[in-house]
DNA sequence: AAGGATGCTTAACAAAAGATAAGAAATCAA
DNA sequence: TTGATTTCTTATCTTTTGTTAAGCATCCTT
């Protein structure tokens, strides 16, 4: 249950069976079923989750309309972290997209962990710094890439989703509507001269 | 020369009397002129800078093209924090707007200072908390707002920057060209229907 | 002060994306 | 299975942005 988990603190953090086990007992195990609502906007987050199976989608809602603001799969740690570390009502949603078996840490036992195991500061550090990179790297597809360029970049950092995800989701995503994103992918399917 | 430096880091963490001389002695002061690339595209970021006095720009470059990705002030830890934090070469220039006033420290003080003073850990990682709930803002203005209104929001968030940064800059960072920029002004100086 | 570079605006045209609507296809639930 | 949503595509029309080029103004340097 926590083997995956493990595996992917290691690469942050190197932690003695002890640690493990406090680390571990903050945690804890939960199944949800698809479309559920782990934090709804305008509400505090007060909680952090490490998906061990499923997708949870974070979304803006804009008049109707809802637009997609990352996609998180297995393996990652996902949250309305802006909520979570302000202590401000979110202005994102986090909800399944699939029924997910998820690992859940509160803001305060965080907290107290902090206190317990202060090399969590690490730990925590890291995973902020790789979650800044990330949205680095896709608010720089915004700056230097066309649409058309950020859905082939997708297409290849992300093949996995684009079965598991519906397009609409996909193209609120990158930043344009599923009309603009339909028409670009007839376009590429057709790669002669006009 | 550090009070601005202190007052900043104090809302991140508490320091003793004695801490802030170690975490000072890992700084050195150091004045630049306008334009002197701080940080190089292709070279590993070796330095973090906290920004006394003048304004320092983040770029991409794009085949002729300078793409501008931020902009940092007075009071501000300025890097180019993806290759400075992985130890890859750089795909952001960091160059000076303005003559500057900086505080910098090495990687490698950065590290010594993790064991020296493992509080820092605390403060780099609100710090890089805060570097990406920053860019969460900015993420989040390109998927739910137009151009206008991105340009709208830098008018109040950054009023003064109006007067320091040229407006192709200004129309980079917010994902247009000069040319459209300088369109979405006149129409908002305009405010009659057609 | 002169000359050159830089920055801003405007115009004209091309290309792309948004809005709206309609219909086909796929999915879901009773 | 059937009926109802949801999702995707396609078409039409409008709006916006990109591109290129030209003309001014401003700033900087010599």
């Amino acid at each position: 249950m926590f083997s995956a988990f493990h595996q992917i603190v290691e690469q942050f953090v190197k932690l003695e069976a002890q640690e493990k086990r406090i680390l571990e007992q903050a945690f804890t195990f939960k199944r949800v079923p698809k479309k559920y609502k782990l934090t709804s906007k305008g509400e505090v987050a007060n909680e952090l989750f490490f998906i061990n199976k499923g997708l949870v989608r974070l979304y803006y809602t804009k008049g109707e309309d809802e637009i997609t603001g990352f996609i998180f799969k297995e393996n990652l740690f996902a949250s309305s972290y802006d909520s979570f570390l302000r202590r401000v009502p979110s202005l994102q949603t986090l909800e399944t997209l699939e029924a997910c078996e998820l690992l859940v840490i509160t803001y305060q036992k965080l907290e107290e962990l902090y206190v317990a195991l202060p090399k969590i500061n690490v730990l925590t550090r890291k995973v902020a710094e790789q979650r800044f990179i990330n949205g680095q790297q896709i608010l720089s597809s915004f700056l230097l890439e066309s649409p058309e360029e950020r859905y082939r970049r997708f297409e290849v950092q992300h093949r996995d989703l684009l079965q598991r995800v519906p397009q609409n989701m996909i193209a609120s995503f990158l930043g344009i509507t599923p009309v603009s994103l339909s028409r670009i992918r007839k376009r590429m399917q057709q790669p002669w001269s006009p």
